[in-house]
DNA sequence: CAGCATCCGCTTTGATACTG
DNA sequence: CAGTATCAAAGCGGATGCTG
């Protein structure tokens, strides 16, 4: 990217992560850490190869992200986001928050992967931390999540649990409008969200429920 | 911009604002906010007139700013964002928070422009807020500006003010480099920043200084 | 003069094909 | 798997011209 040559410290940040598909790589990063080329492909999708290569090569310049070549038994490379790149995470998390309102116009064909849920989910808090955790399966695109408290906090990570305490599946949209706040559990049942287990569970996470530990 | 088609609230996001040129054009509205056409343009030097024009139309399509032609006294359009649009201003603040570390190498031949020194003064305190408030006189561009106290806070304005506490004159690096932290007073005058009247008032909203209201 | 629109050369991006 | 190569299309930058 051309630079803006201006002295000022939000058109410098610009100047290295403000081209197409950049910060989006960034996301993909924060969310996944060690990542291989296919790996962050996949998770871009419409990303040509060679911008994907172009820009590893940029973030990789300015010090936001390290290539590891990983020794022979795995034999490929991974990508990181070094301390500077972790850094990003509050530009991205301003980005996300601003961008909620929009999730809800031309849903239409846009492309959604599981693992997306990472990012909102994560600033999630589990509203009774002294109880005994909960475990949370999500089944709503490529592949299914499992939601977990931890600590008070929320963690995402992909897998299955058939133990878990709740399972919901859902297209995209119903999903995350019940976990950004939008709906309630109802509402979002009756919008064709379909709850298996416990739904204390959800309403552990989900935001601003003031029935906390209900049912 | 061509859409990622991604049902994720950041890749929305930037859809909106991620093409060239608009956060900026969002971070000259925040820091003035009535502002003109020719204004924007004198605080986006480099900025093509076609391109401004065709981001002030998207930004207004997208509900960001508004547009408003002034009566006829003044005869002229003035530009200021909606509420939806002063809801990116975290996402700037996360920019220039990230951008900071940028200012420092290659400050070669980047244009500077006084207002934009409302950004980063903005997150200032004033350290002393039972104190009566002080106003400093800062000369390092195209404009003075007054720095003044308000309420504990930090407001920067264009401006002069021959009763002010202080008169700050350097370079933008220097003046910059004081404010953001990097060194402190004495070392700023080293580097050939100029000081003239109550350096307490300067104390006052320098940060991390752990001498207040001292001499 | 303020607020654009048009034109044109250059750069960036997107899509696909191909390679060590 | 992790890219490079190629090429058409879109976007950008700079200059200039037009209109109230």
């Amino acid at each position: 990217m051309r630079s803006y040559d201006q002295y000022c410290a939000a058109a410098k940040a610009l100047d290295v992560v403000g081209d197409r598909w950049t910060l989006l790589i960034v996301r993909e990063l924060l969310i996944r850490q060690p990542c291989r080329y296919t790996d962050l492909q996949y998770g871009l999708p419409g990303i040509a190869t060679n911008l994907l290569a172009d820009r590893l090569r940029q973030l990789e310049e300015h010090g936001v992200i390290t290539r590891e070549v990983a020794p022979p038994p795995v034999a490929t490379t991974v990508f990181r986001l070094t301390p500077r790149g972790e850094a990003l995470q509050p530009v991205l998390a301003a980005l996300g928050e601003w961008g909620v309102p929009l999730l809800q116009e031309g849903s239409d064909q846009a492309v959604f992967r599981s693992h997306w849920l990472a990012l909102p989910l994560g600033h999630l808090r589990d509203h009774a931390p002294e109880h005994p955790p909960v475990t949370i399966e999500v089944r709503t695109a490529d592949q299914p999540m499992l939601v977990r408290t931890v600590d008070g906090k929320v963690v995402v990570e992909p897998g299955t649990d058939p133990r878990a305490d709740a399972t919901i599946t859902g297209s995209p949209p119903v999903v995350l409008e019940l976990f950004l706040g939008g709906v309630d559990l109802e509402t979002a049942q009756a919008q064709g969200l379909v709850l298996e287990g416990d739904a204390a569970a959800v309403a552990r996470i989900a935001p601003h429920p003031d029935f906390d530990t209900a049912t």
